[in-house]
Parts: C-alpha cells; sequence; structure tokens
DNA sequence: GTCTATACCGCGATAGAC
DNA sequence: GTCTATCGCGGTATAGAC
C-alpha cells in the first residue's frame, strides 16, 4: 500500500493523470489488481493519496530553504536555486495541465492547497524584507510572492520544451537580479 | 482537412496529447475515420500539424503587442496584460506535460521552436531597453527574456490550481513592479 | 488481504467497398 | 475522398475463490 502511493506519485509525475493507468501503478509496485482495489476504491482515490503526499513532501523541501538564516532575497535565493530534476518538472504544477485533475475538485484541492501555502510562505518572507528595509514600500509582497512561483513552474514549462536546464537556470537568474535590483 | 486540424488544436489545447483520441478528434470536425486517415497518417501527424499551427498563432498574437509602439517596459507590460483566457492556459506550454508529445522528436520541435522564437524576441526588446538606458548594465536580455515568458507560463499554472484567474494578475504585476524598479 | 477471471469499452489503425 | 467493418490491445472495474 505503500508501495502503492509511492508508484503513483512516480508515475502521475512522469505522465500525467490521464497518461497512468491502474495496472502500470500496480506492475511499478508489484501488487496486483485485487491488492489495488482493496485498499483504494479506484484510480482517483489512490491518485489522491499520491497528490496529498506530493503536496507535503513539497512543501517540507521548501520550508528547508525558507527557514534557513539569511535575509529574504538570500533565502528567497537559496530556494531558487536549490538542486532541481528540471527536466523532470514539478510534480504537482505539472497536474494543473490534467483536465481530469483539474475537473475533479477532491483531486484539485490538494494541487490548490499545496501553491497556497507555498505562495503564502514566499508573501511572509518579502513581508519581513519590506519591515526590515530589504525592499522599497513599492514592493508588494503577494504579487511578489506569485512571481517568484510563476518563475519556477514557468522555468520547467521552458526547459522541457527545449529539453534543457537552460531556460530554468536562465529564468530563475533573472528574477534573482530583479530582486537584487529592487533592494539595491 | 481545415475543420480536422482547427480540432485537434481545440482538443489538444483542452486534453492534450494523451487525453485526445483520433475518434475525438473526428467527432468535434464532423469528420468520419477514412477522411482522417486519408489525409494524415495518424494521430502524431494530425497533431504536428495543429502544434505547428498553434504556434504559428502565438507568434503573430505576440508581435502585435511587441511591434507596437513605446518604451521597452512599455511593450514588455502590454504583452503581459494582454487579454488571455487564463483558465484555459497556454496551447503550447500545456503540451511540455505530455510525455508522448516530449519523446517525439517531431512533436517536440514545434513547441521548442515557438518558446525559442519568443525569448529571442522578448531579449531584443530588452537589449534595446538597455542600449537606450532604460535598463541597468546589469540587466541580462537572456535571461531576462527567460524570466517573462516564465512568469506568463507559471501564471497560467498557478491560476488553473486555484482555479482563478487570480495568481496569474498577481505574478504578472508583481513582474511588472520588478521591471519598473529595475528601470527607476 | 491478495489472486485470477471476466466484462465492457474505447483507443489507434487497417481494409476494402463505394 | 469518404464510409463502414473489423481488429488487437489496454483501460478501469467487478466478482468470487483462496
Amino acid at each position: 500500500m505503500e508501495r502503492l502511493i509511492r508508484s503513483a506519485q512516480e508515475l502521475l509525475w512522469e505522465r500525467g493523470y490521464v497518461g497512468t493507468s491502474p495496472k502500470a501503478i500496480q506492475r511499478a509496485a508489484d501488487a496486483g489488481q485485487g491488492s489495488m482495489y482493496h485498499h483504494f476504491s479506484g484510480k482517483a482515490q489512490l491518485a489522491k493519496a499520491a497528490i496529498e503526499r506530493s503536496g507535503e513532501e513539497l512543501r517540507e523541501a521548501a520550508e528547508e530553504q525558507f527557514a534557513s538564516p539569511g535575509t529574504a532575497t538570500e533565502r528567497i535565493t537559496r530556494y531558487l536555486e536549490r538542486d532541481r530534476e528540471v527536466l523532470r518538472g514539478c510534480r504537482i504544477g505539472r497536474l494543473t495541465a490534467d483536465p481530469d485533475v483539474m475537473a475533479d475538485p477532491t483531486l484539485r484541492k490538494p494541487v490548490d492547497e499545496t501553491f497556497g501555502w507555498l505562495r503564502g510562505r514566499l508573501a511572509e518572507i518579502v513581508a519581513e524584507g519590506k519591515r526590515k528595509g530589504e525592499y522599497p514600500a513599492t514592493i508588494d509582497p503577494d504579487q511578489t510572492a506569485a512571481t517568484i512561483a510563476a518563475v519556477l513552474q514557468g522555468g520547467y514549462v521552458l526547459a522541457r520544451a527545449a529539453n534543457s536546464d537552460e531556460p530554468f537556470e536562465l529564468a530563475v537568474q533573472g528574477l534573482i537580479n530583479l530582486l537584487q535590483e529592487a533592494s539595491a
């Protein structure tokens, strides 16, 4: 059952919801039909468990950099420059391209909550930077937080299109540069 | 045949490559099996035609704002703030989530070229802004171009996750603000 | 709890008539 | 050029044995 969730996470990451069959998950998890349908009511419920798990992991990974010491720009930069498997894309962001996930509220919810948390957390850090005089009053925390999250998500898109990490790295460095200009 | 391509464009936009069946395209185009397989060798080739068409349309639409008068920031802002069907996402960017598209070089090519063109075009505009003293020397055109394109692509992702235009608008305004700070 | 068998459906493509 | 018939395969789920 643990293996089923992990395998579902991997396959959802790689092939999305529409592109992932229960059978493929079972094969990857080395489990039979009966086992899967005993623990889960079907594909959707297993996917829900897998998406929630991936969301938790994303939060934990991000919080590592967010909670690190330094200025707001330093912590954001550390988050942006963290090692990532760029060409695999974002496990959560990927799912927004999936019509069946977006159409099912119970599947969209963990996706929504994950990005809601991420943007909120980034906004807090930017707001803290403003309070400490790192950023000018013209910087809006909610806007800037959305911009930061968007650059990552969009960076993945550009990288996959080009089949190269480069556009991702460019986009991230461009953003870091803009943030530094703003705080200068 | 024209109808087949248009229908394929719509369905690829909405459901992606994996989620779109030849039969669904035929239904949408009001065409039969025979008709489709007469004009195209199969799903992949029809998809290729549809993606190329969508790429052309994206370029034309973008060039409208790029070619408009004003400073670099003004033209970029006009492009960013253009009316978009945010919740439908980007017809081209969407395809980067599709494993079968990414795995097939002939399908990935038009995606790659479209974003290659877009980033190049944005880089030209930023470079022009630098020459005219609008941006400081510390601004890198290629980086900034990638950042701008990424904010749009990522904005779509965040908006779809939230089922609301708001995160997209926030991300775009956050970027515009940063660009203005940089040119101030 | 896990297994195998079975069911029904739609996918993607081919064949051959018209 | 377009139509209908047909094919083999895999998706998603259920049933009932063990």
